[in-house]
DNA sequence: CTGTTAGCGCATTCAC
DNA sequence: GTGAATGCGCTAACAG
């Protein structure tokens, strides 16, 4: 490959110097327009792209955020980051994507390396923060923002819904159509968001109607549909059976309802079901799935949105901006019969 | 913020050169040990990273490659993102996803971008080639590589699976089945790969077999979960209907699916639906779906060691790579009913 | 083995 | 308005 064009190469051609040459490009001072169209012409010409390399180092910014997700094949995440893109994209920046699969070891490479590419700031959901981290951040001062989760540790903003109470409304609906014998298929604890504050909802709805807690109704996945399968088995093979089940994730959900659907058990009639986060799946599935819908575009855009204010505003608050959430009815809960 | 520290600094605290920092922390030529250990304890101390664009502006090279989808709200391409990050991220190399969601202008956008940013090269996929897109790449050489997808007119390294084939085959299984009456929900046209292939495997098939191509029983969908729906809708306000449907996404097929099971329709007693792709939903749904299985991850694997290959090697051949698929039997498909 | 120096490509003083 | 010179932080000759 060919040496790339400098913008000395084109001063040259030009005949100007360079600094002329960098005003046109960046309009930053007058130039005559005729030197301005003869060095536009030139560069027109020659297909001159200037060196973002250079122009960062010197301008101390480099135009990219990192975005740190758990798997972006979880549609989730994925419309999240559409989200920020939308942002992004429209203020020019560029995002660095990262999947860790929960890997702590990627996580901390990946910070690492964003420090090293000097960029403007990070995303970053789904993260279980360690003493490493924590040392991380401490030494390294970067615009940062958290979605889908708080910490108590650091102190970035965030931005999530609340959990708690849309898992309390949602417990609260089941309640409402009679239902007493009601399960759920938990997150792992350690996802604060998704899997303890939703627990704590759904719990604190039954004590609140007075229903006791069953332990053995409650069962906990890992968000994904086989795990819901096996959690809806293991709730089944319990003396007494439940005519509810809240499943944390819609996925889980999905396999909850796959599980009665294989197993000549009629949703809603015999049991009804409820999700959480209105995926796409949600409507594919038939019965329909009822469920708490959060829109993932938006948090994406929020979230990049205060991230781009505290790099270029140079805000350093922090707080927890919490989205709203709807609880959508579909046709996979109905009452209780008698 | 402060200003970054810098090798100097580190020079300076250890009392040594830049050029020996700079060969510690590089171990590009022999160090003696005493000063190597004198650097490396300020650099662990003080927590030095080295500036990436700095190197990266000497060294020609960013280490970052660009990826360019149409949606990574995809399950397909997020699971092809998924295949390359695992061969990058071995090869320490960093990627830069953008979602175009087919819009040319912000293809464009990002193919200067990347110049702009030197990045090392690009993989894209879903791109529908322009004047624009050709000018480009005529003039900026840059190692590149197509997935899903060929060019005629672009000779970039490509890997794609048989599509032809493919719905030659799944086709020839619902001929098989005793099927005559067979209608395809199809994509467009435009899409050579996904649209113009798949139909091409579906018709050769039917005339292979002395069966009529009947036109009504052709119906166009844009790969989404409605426009199956839409297109089952039409398919079925012919006098004659069909026994059987092939559909060229996994998604148009769940939406006939979820039309049928509106209507009163059994699947697979009614009629026989088969997809193409494999993608999570086609187990997630009952009946789970009979359909061609292509591995995405592994697509991104072959792709991203391509790319690899093309940069540190700096080959340069032209060939497309074909992947191995299967036809995968589940419950949506049966014999044909007398 | 180690230090000094010259750029990588650009933006930005500072003179004119 | 314009040009010459300085340096962003680092690597790679080049000497020693």
């Amino acid at each position: 490959m060919d040496r790339d064009l400098t913008m000395k190469d084109i001063a040259e051609k030009a005949d100007v110097s360079v600094a002329t040459v960098s005003r046109v490009l960046n309009n930053t001072k007058p130039v005559s327009s005729e030197l301005r169209k003869k060095v536009l012409d030139i560069v027109k010409k020659t297909g001159y792209k200037p060196n973002a390399l250079a122009r960062s180092l010197i301008k101390q910014r480099t135009g990219t955020i990192g975005v740190i997700i758990p798997d972006m094949d979880n549609e989730t995440f994925a419309d999240l980051i559409k989200g920020i893109e939308l942002i992004t994209d429209k203020n020019d920046y560029v995002i660095l994507v990262t999947n860790t699969m929960g890997e702590v070891k990627k996580e901390l490479k990946m910070f690492n390396l964003f420090e090293e590419k000097r960029l403007d700031g990070i995303i970053f959901s789904g993260v279980s923060l360690t003493e490493k981290h924590i040392d991380f951040f401490e030494r390294y001062k970067i615009p940062t923002v958290v979605v889908g989760q708080t910490f108590n540790k650091l102190d970035f903003p965030s931005v999530t819904i609340d959990n708690f109470q849309a898992s309390f409304d949602i417990t609260e609906y089941l309640i409402d159509l009679g239902h007493k014998d009601i399960a759920m298929i938990r997150g792992p604890i350690y996802d604060i968001q998704a899997g303890k504050e939703r627990l704590l909802g759904f719990k604190t709805a039954l004590r609140e109607n007075n229903y006791p807690v069953n332990k053995d109704f409650i069962v906990e996945g890992d968000f994904t549909i086989n795990s819901g399968y096996k959690a809806m088995e293991k709730i089944w093979r319990n003396e007494l059976k439940p005519t509810a089940i809240f499943s944390a994730s819609d996925k889980m959900a999905i396999g909850a309802l796959n599980y009665c659907l294989d197993h000549g058990l009629k949703v809603p009639e015999d049991i009804s079901i409820v999700g959480f986060d209105d995926m796409e799946l949600a409507t594919a599935v038939r019965p329909t799935l009822t469920t708490i819908h959060q829109d993932q575009v938006e948090k994406g855009i929020k979230t990049a949105e205060i991230l781009l204010d505290l790099i270029e505003k140079e805000e350093n608050e922090s707080y927890n901006i919490q989205l709203p959430y709807t609880l959508i009815e579909r046709d996979s809960t109905c009452k209780r019969k008698k």
